[in-house]
DNA sequence: ATATTTGCAAAAGGTTTGCAAGACG
DNA sequence: CGTCTTGCAAACCTTTTGCAAATAT
């Protein structure tokens, strides 16, 4: 996901590109790391000082409406975001020490979702699924 | 889990049984819903009108720390709680309709996180699984 | 030119803390 | 009794809203 395909979009549906958004994206599009809103107001202010906290709240509601955005759920941080990388079905593995996210996508959950949808009743419709552990720098450098 | 499993568990840990702690205890364990503080507050007031929010979030934190409750988070509902009825490894299934959650434990993700592991390089701690979808009764009444 | 966007200030929620009064053991 | 617990008030932190000024198209 390039820089320029998030703009198009953002053109696309209509949203004008103001430098707040341009900075806002270059912050959240540059790590892979999951941010919270006020670690990427943090991050922003060095490049555009002048930002509110309220754009960066602003800019989030619109990159999710426009499914730009995943969510990431470890450790209490239920909310912190993360550029969406693959565009389809995926899940997310959390380093808990630097925070960084691969993504993964082959989570074969559709025999367990019979198996437990059969024994509960339950019309599943969909899934929460995270891995969390240490990177491969984090878990070397103990 | 029983009520009085939980108040031997409080007693055997040193603390003090008392009427909110026990009405508290009474209003979670009652349901197998996730309820949010302010939800359990509001449960609570009508058995003892007299109940601080505060002592809830109290009371939470110490069932927590007893690890007598668990987590759900479904739908943004980061922060609410549920009595924890099996004692080891398990996860939830969530109808997003009532609330109502279903436990289950044989989630068979080892395979998966070895597989995840490898491609990665990250040495895997936990993982977060939940389902949501229509419990029986809700997927019936449309 | 005009509708959108920004940033401030303030409001609104949710959660935590300090402290004096009260209650369990 | 002494210590733990409660509830109030207030602090704190995060998120949302109202509004006038600024700006992208």
């Amino acid at each position: 996901m390039t820089i320029s395909t998030i703009t198009n979009q953002l053109r696309r549906s209509g949203y004008k590109l103001t430098p707040q958004r341009l900075a806002i994206i270059n912050v959240i599009s540059s790590t892979h790391d999951h941010l919270t809103p006020h670690a990427i107001y943090e991050r922003v202010k060095r490049e555009y000082p002048a930002i509110g906290l309220v754009t960066v709240y602003r800019v989030l509601d619109m990159l999710t409406k426009l499914e730009l955005l995943c969510r990431v759920h470890a450790e209490n941080r239920c909310r912190s975001y993360l550029m969406r990388r693959p565009t389809g079905h995926h899940h997310h593995i959390v380093c808990s020490k630097c925070g960084k996210v691969v993504d993964f996508n082959k989570c074969n959950l559709e025999r367990l979702q019979k198996i437990i949808s059969r024994a509960t009743g339950f019309e599943i419709k969909g899934h929460l699924l995270e891995f969390d552990g240490l990177c491969r720098e984090c878990s070397h450098k103990i």
